[in-house]
DNA sequence: GCTCGGGCATAGACTGCCTATGTATGGAGA
DNA sequence: TCTCCATACATAGGCAGTCTATGCCCGAGC
């Protein structure tokens, strides 16, 4: 996969994955993967910084967790602005796609005659 | 809007534009932002190097011609690798978006959790 | 002892879009 | 005349973001 596609819905899809739910960076890996079917695989050097930068923002809230087996896990939760930037993020890829595949033309080209 | 959407979509809107016809940088421009319904503007500073690129690669073959009123243009068509390197991006771009919905869930995911 | 899976993190390379600027022509308006 | 704007192509430098590669720690299995 080109991997300059995901470039500006990595943040959306990250703020999504959190917003149902408090999760941790592994995790979100696994259930993008997993939802997109394979197509999207979120690795770890584009994911945590985006984790990181994302919190700076005040868009996620974290808090560390050490598990029973040793292990310790980073879970994050969406804020209020991460709420609202997850808005924005979903209404601009919309319309995005929706530009692009006007764009493209598209398999409902012929569906023009509207009046 | 977000311009890292753009990224890694920007060779297949070209390729696509000129796929159905020879057409020039500035036309192709004002196509696809009419076509996208104004969502998506061609920069000049991305259009002109990628339409070089693109060249370069063998994907576009292009010709000045001189019009009526002293001004130029290039025209560019497309090549047989172009179309199958087109085809092939259509593929990803369908594969990333379908990617990206599932990912997404979907607006009929939190429905059905909520019950 | 070694490897593997889970789990987080960073550095550096690489890529690519955008802003700003430049060239040039010709028509509209002050 | 002079300026502004639209047409038309082009490039340099900035900036942002993803990937590769690598590192750390823990526990289980061979």
């Amino acid at each position: 996969m080109d991997s300059k596609l995901l470039s500006g819905t990595l943040d959306m899809m990250i703020l999504d994955v959190v917003a149902r739910g408090p999760t941790y960076g592994y995790q979100m890996a696994q259930t993008v993967l997993l939802k997109s079917d394979g197509a999207l695989e979120l690795k770890e050097g584009s994911l945590y910084p985006a984790l990181h930068r994302l919190e700076r923002q005040g868009m996620l809230a974290s808090h560390w967790v050490d598990t029973e087996d040793g292990r310790r896990r980073k879970y994050y939760k969406i804020t209020a602005a991460g709420v609202k930037a997850l808005a924005v993020k979903r209404a601009e890829w919309l319309r995005f796609t929706r530009g692009v595949d006007g764009a493209l033309g598209g398999a409902n080209e012929w569906i023009v005659e509207s009046g």
